[in-house]
DNA sequence: CCATCACTTCGATATTTATCGAATTGTAGA
DNA sequence: TCTACAATTCGATAAATATCGAAGTGATGG
């Protein structure tokens, strides 16, 4: 089921904590995207009130819901965005009045 | 903080029937423009399995999160999406390539 | 004015979840 | 190799939540 797959992406997103997670993944990436050495997580660690633990539970979270994907780069931890399922969220919450006037 | 806000939102669309009940209300939201009888909560009922009690609850888990409107019709309830809602969800989402290349 | 229907409120329950501290793993640099 | 640091795993716990059935409210139409 589509729903079911898209409830489990903004569940991901649904914890305050953790948006504040992703959405430091997202602004990093960009700018990460020339010199690649991508977003360390150590970094947001430190900018989040929360433990190591919590933070590694979260970026499971967002994992699992394909919302990002993690890679390790040396001792560190590195994010990334999945823009594709970012896209399809984006479509799913898009209001389309134009295309779906069938009246 | 705005973080919380949209966790909230998130939180809201976070349960599949939640969800579920979200998506119908969008699509019936743009055809009911015209005729305005609105998107009548009883008919969705009965498309989904589950409970009116619970209908009820994730209605006003929807409302709470300022992401839909209702209003009584006679002895029927009516929603309506918060296209402003939406749309700041849509933007907190974007991925802006383009206009954030500060390097 | 009574029966029915749409919806809400209440109370209960089982499940999920966010978070922690402690212990563990693994990498890197001295 | 030893130490320090980054991250994960492992319980544990307190709080939140989805859902239900039963009872309540309020409007409509006969």
């Amino acid at each position: 089921m589509e729903t079911k797959k898209m409830a489990k992406v903004f569940k991901a997103l649904s914890n305050s904590n953790r948006l504040e997670l992703y959405l430091q993944i997202a602004k990093n990436h960009e700018t990460s995207y020339k010199t690649y050495d991508g977003c360390l997580i150590n970094d947001i660690t430190k900018s989040l009130n929360i433990g190591a633990p919590t933070i590694s539970h979260h970026l499971k979270e967002l994992s699992n819901a394909e919302l990002i994907f993690t890679e390790r780069k040396g001792r560190y931890l590195v994010a990334k965005i999945n823009e594709e399922m970012v896209n399809e969220v984006n479509e799913l919450l898009k209001l389309q009045y134009l295309e779906d006037s069938k009246l």
